[in-house]
DNA sequence: ATGTGACTTGTAGTCCGTA
DNA sequence: GTACGGACTACAAGTCACA
């Protein structure tokens, strides 16, 4: 399932950069790690609902408007 | 963000009766333990977005619709 | 301002039960 | 068919140093 960490990382990155914020800046806001949030972005771990909530917050956006809709890859 | 857990366990009860299955069923077709399950509608743990599209995807409805639409709470 | 390695700690998630 | 527990294992969460 590293796709879907993949393709919700792009989403938050993009998000991200509309919002004109540095990933410090959004980790500040989201109470996470700088580093951490570097490796949320590259899709490297497979962050919890609560993560995802803190921050669509920090983004001044939906939860679902980050998740990614891929049907496809969703068993192995 | 224990209420996060609870909202998003009671969507996803009234989503699995909606569609008419067992905890063990949907545990099954999810590929997540049937306790596991339980505690997922209890609210008493925070599941991945991994786990979220897998229990979409066995109840047959969007990732985002089983998100519940909290503002308030989000933080702390 | 971001990527990455090497951690430690907390909890997500499993597997066995009992009622 | 569901709730709940104990004892695990796997991995998300969080921190730091150094590129």
């Amino acid at each position: 399932m590293q796709q879907l960490a993949k393709a919700l990382g792009k989403n938050i990155r993009m998000q991200r950069k509309a919002a004109a914020l540095s990933q410090d800046a959004l980790a500040l806001s989201c109470k996470v790690d700088r580093s951490y949030m570097g490796r949320i972005e590259r899709g490297e771990v497979n962050i919890t609902v609560e993560k995802l909530y803190r921050i669509a917050a920090a983004l001044g956006c939906n939860p679902g408007a980050l998740l990614p809709t891929l049907v496809e890859c969703l068993y192995d």
